[in-house]
DNA sequence: ACCTGAACACCGTTCAAGT
DNA sequence: ACCTGAACACCGTTCAAGT
């Protein structure tokens, strides 16, 4: 019997894997055990590539913020180019909230990340904004961009159904707070409505209107 | 010999007792274990008070959220009330990082978070939004809040002269980017200026005027 | 060279038993 | 009523041993 060949470990694979297993399982998933039994080796064998788990996410993470800057034509509205990287980008975390640490421990992740600023400064600049504005706009959208897909990610990971239960479920709270919570009584039923990626859009086109005021 | 009489274990002594666990050894070093150390009294006591450790750190947040809404003129420009609050929230999320996990999981956390989306939206209905317009600001600036906390939460565990060492390594290493990332080159001086809670400040305050065109 | 498998030092949580 | 302590089903990671 020739059982089939295995073709050795590499760290390419294990990063496919592991966006696979984030992917379909949900974040929490993802346990080095799991790791080992989807790439059909011992859990451990992936330490021979990786000096430990927070470096191989550190490389998912290049991964996955590495198509944010890809095929968009850099002549376009700048408004518009600033809110594909950052929709992006906030798609890239929300597959994997573990990303999130990574990005705020240390910016420069890698290539895609230089990549991302590279295009969000050069829009800004061409929108006419002094360096020093730009680097403001900068920091401004990407802490927009990263809290959007923080508190979104728990949500993100149930299905359509689950999800609309669970905004109904918050919109009930709201609606049924005690006398002195006017407001929020009455603006519960337009709270969490549409997709979270359109909440996002709304915010961000916003934020960009307060940077350069539409003419 | 008598024994010193220890009062029994309540929610509220659990609270503290967690707080002071991750004040002093950071947010990794707390475990259901090292928290019965702590309390005097077996990890697993804590069970009979909190059904799991999600429950208990929900109660820790709602805890360090409290005081984000205390004492403030609702009558005030609406902008400052907005940005004070907001201010607030975000300095509880940095000097507790881990919380941003409990606060994105579950939005209506407990009394502190009803009251913070309360005063929250109070103000953009008194700025003139609809309910619809107030909720989708209430949704932005909280997204831009946890953001920036996110982001800035590692480097803010750092003291003054190592937090100034680190951003001036970022600036060097966008100054450093070879000859595409003209972009970057320009802006790389002006990259992490100023504190962080005034880069804060500035982008909130960007995004209103997005929400609320100034007069 | 690359992987295995036992082992270590942890986790969160359950539940019968104690007082 | 409240807490203990053993136990369960996991973790990430190390390291000698295998091939």
């Amino acid at each position: 019997v020739t059982s089939a060949v295995r073709p050795p470990l590499s760290r390419t694979a294990i990063v496919d894997a592991t966006i696979e297993l984030i992917g379909t399982s949900g974040p929490e998933a993802f346990t080095m055990r799991r790791l080992g039994d989807l790439l059909h080796v011992d859990a451990t064998a992936v330490y021979r590539h990786f000096r430990d788990k927070s470096e191989l996410l550190h490389a998912v993470g290049d991964r996955l913020l590495g198509g944010a800057t890809e095929g968009i034509d850099l002549d376009g509205d700048w408004r518009s180019i600033v809110v594909t990287v950052c929709s992006r980008v906030r798609e890239a975390l929300l597959q994997h909230p573990h990303l999130a640490a990574s990005v705020r421990d240390a910016p420069p992740l890698a290539d895609a990340e230089f990549a991302i600023t590279e295009a969000l400064l050069q829009q800004f600049l061409r929108a006419g904004l002094t360096p020093r504005n730009a680097a403001l706009a900068y920091h401004s959208v990407i802490e927009l961009t990263v809290g959007s897909a923080t508190i979104d990610a728990a949500v993100h990971a149930l299905d359509p159904a689950e999800r609309q239960q669970r905004y109904q479920a918050w919109r009930d709270a709201y609606a049924a707070l005690p006398g002195r919570f006017t407001a929020s009584r009455r603006v519960a039923t337009h709270l969490y409505r549409g997709s979270a990626n359109d909440r996002f859009v709304a915010a961000l086109r916003q934020l960009l209107d307060g940077v350069v005021p539409p003419s």
